[in-house]
DNA sequence: TTTTAATATAATGGA
DNA sequence: TCCATTATATTAAT
């Protein structure tokens, strides 16, 4: 509470407020909230950087919700949450065929990644770990069920 | 309350319990639950019969997970409401090209569909009515945006 | 890893 | 049948 930095402008309205620029910010306490630089309420309807034009096309639907996506975007803002990302099929494709060869890229190659299918590489890093926990819930569930089998087998030649 | 029906055995304990047979039932206020008949504790390895075995293999997603819907399945007879079935992606895959065709098909073409995709008639139904719902939706979100762009169209303007 | 929460959609009930 | 609503499954984010 009472340690404060030296330094000039600690105290600014701007500062406080988390609005001064990144490199201005301090260390700590301030979530810096990149993908928020949504300037005015003019771009409420720009396209937004995830199903993004080149890789998919992904019809109507990316057409369709991508203001709103935008908008959403500049609410959750305000909340602090980073909006959920939508992946296009065709880069969920591409990601899940990586992954069956290698599912621990390295940076080389999630940038790699994250510049064919225009992505920045902290969403491709995160699709991998949750992609990994997925794996290893679905091989706990199996034994959890080789288990339950083998123990139901037991019971049905007991009741035979 | 006071009103009770004449008629032979109206309230044995099994009839308020609702454990009569379908044709025993009274037609009014008891829910009748035809996908809770799972006989004992034997069964509860069985195969269910949604992402069944014709049409897809739907390799081990299904496999490993038919079982885990079955014994869920047990458990939600007793919450009352009918376990989620979830379609193959080869079963969407039909349905949605049908629906593209027809999106309101009679009795008769849902009963081909429920036979040669393994599921009861009254999912196909349901299917069809949210899929129906679903575009409804996205007509009104995409005519929503159509007027937002008009207006923010005209805020641009203003502020040129 | 675990937890939280956002999204999609199957199921329900009422008109 | 449509509509509104609820429940649940998946998964991005923390």
């Amino acid at each position: 509470m009472a340690a404060h930095r030296s330094g000039p402008s600690a105290f600014t309205i701007a500062s406080i407020l988390g609005l001064s620029r990144p490199e201005q910010r301090s260390n700590m306490s301030i979530p810096y909230r990149p993908w928020a630089d949504v300037p005015s309420t003019q771009n409420c309807h720009t396209v937004t950087a995830d199903g993004s034009l080149e890789v998919a096309a992904e019809e109507e639907k990316s057409a369709i919700t991508a203001p709103v996506e935008s908008c959403r975007r500049t609410l959750n803002w305000y909340i602090g949450r980073r909006p959920r990302t939508a992946f296009s099929s065709l880069q969920i494709e591409i990601l899940e065929s990586v992954f069956q060869v290698n599912s621990y890229p390295g940076i080389d190659l999630r940038e790699e990644l994250a510049q064919k299918l225009h992505l920045d590489e902290d969403r491709i890093q995160i699709w991998f770990q949750n992609r990994r926990a997925k794996l290893k819930r679905s091989h706990r569930e199996s034994q959890f069920l080789m288990v339950k089998k083998v123990i139901s087998g037991l019971q049905g030649r007991d009741q035979q």
